[in-house]
DNA sequence: GGGGTATATTTACAGTGGAAATATTATCAT
DNA sequence: ATGATAATATTTCCACTGTAAATATACCCC
């Protein structure tokens, strides 16, 4: 299975994005460089230019890849969840399960510093998580409900929540000011979810 | 005023925190180094060492300053309001004020990376911030209210609705996925927040 | 005054990403 | 098959980053 060294690589471009994936869930975000992910597939740290351009565009396919797998991870919850106040629990819990699984990525994949947002590889991931989370809002009955943008509105909120849950956890914020034991499942209450 | 250049420059400290804070402001995130800050006080670049030790030690320091900002305008907001409701949405919107005010400082302040919440200049004003967001959050009207931890959720609630549409606003996520037009204010029905 | 300490500089080094020139291989028309 | 062109990868070089160690200067207290 294992190729013969040659001059081509023949599968540099995906073999590059799994490199960043291994040294994200292994030795975390500091050491994710161009220089090493093209090390790590044996191959010139200048490589990577022909396939991404610069490493922007390089972590940008990575971070996409990391859209794609918490996009998933919401879906798969709400896949057997019926129900407006479940189904938004479940994206709830998917999307900060992800983001506690993988913090490395995730950090990377929200990081405009790093990522490109706008690049090719990013725009239809992007558009799917944000799909997801539409979906799972529709119908949230707040005081505006039906009101123009009324779901586009509760899908912010819904993102906002689970997003700033996830970053605050994630960096640690949490820990230092003693809100360490509570989960997402804890600060979601009720009447705020509405029942089943 | 200008001082005559001397071997020593008698208040390097401060001069480093606030030359960072311009940098952030002027120039972002990105362009913000060790080097940069002393080049900009006119000190070798190795000066920062004895004040702060590492890089960690001076970014922790100017992001101390930034979340010392950030409690200041939502207190602000606090102070001549009443009211329950009224009160949480003053600390959003001046939470959410302050971050599209200063995002590169608040890109900075909550970046693990760079910044050491454990560092002794950040603990005092992290807890201050936190006790912000707990005061406000205080007799918050959801159906747990009175369990054991009931205000520290709700603190957490607030915390990371706030944050998140901060960090998702700033960060450009929501731009790329028409949510542009919407402010805080747009995504805080009266329902969650109560009646002031 | 003198000695100890705090502060700042110089120099050197191992990283990083990027640019330019070069080398190798793949592809495709003839 | 062959030759031309494009795609891919390497080598070399540069500017930039943070850190460490040795050195220089100034302050402060006895």
């Amino acid at each position: 299975m294992t190729k013969a060294k040659t001059y081509h690589h023949g599968n540099l471009r995906p073999a590059l994005i799994a490199a960043g994936l291994e040294i994200l869930e292994t030795e975390g975000l500091e050491k994710l460089s161009l220089r090493a992910c093209a090390e790590r597939v044996g191959v010139s740290h200048t490589a990577p230019k022909n396939h991404f351009g610069n490493v922007t565009g390089l972590l940008s396919a990575i971070a996409a890849e990391g859209i794609r797998g918490l996009t998933a991870e919401m879906q798969a919850g709400l896949d057997d969840t019926s129900g407006i106040g479940a189904r938004r629990r479940a994206a709830f819990r998917g999307y900060v399960t992800y983001a506690r699984a993988h913090p490395a990525l995730f950090e990377l994949m929200f990081s405009r510093r790093k990522v490109d947002f706008a690049d090719p590889a990013m725009t239809e991931p992007l558009a799917g998580c944000a799909a997801v989370l539409r979906d799972c809002s529709e119908g949230m009955d707040w005081d505006r409900a039906g009101e123009p943008g009324a779901d586009l509105r509760a899908a912010m909120l819904n993102w906002s929540l689970a997003h700033g849950f996830a970053q605050l956890t994630i960096q640690g914020v949490f820990d230092k000011e003693g809100m360490r034991d509570f989960g997402i499942g804890d600060i979601l209450p009720g009447f705020m979810l509405g029942d089943d």
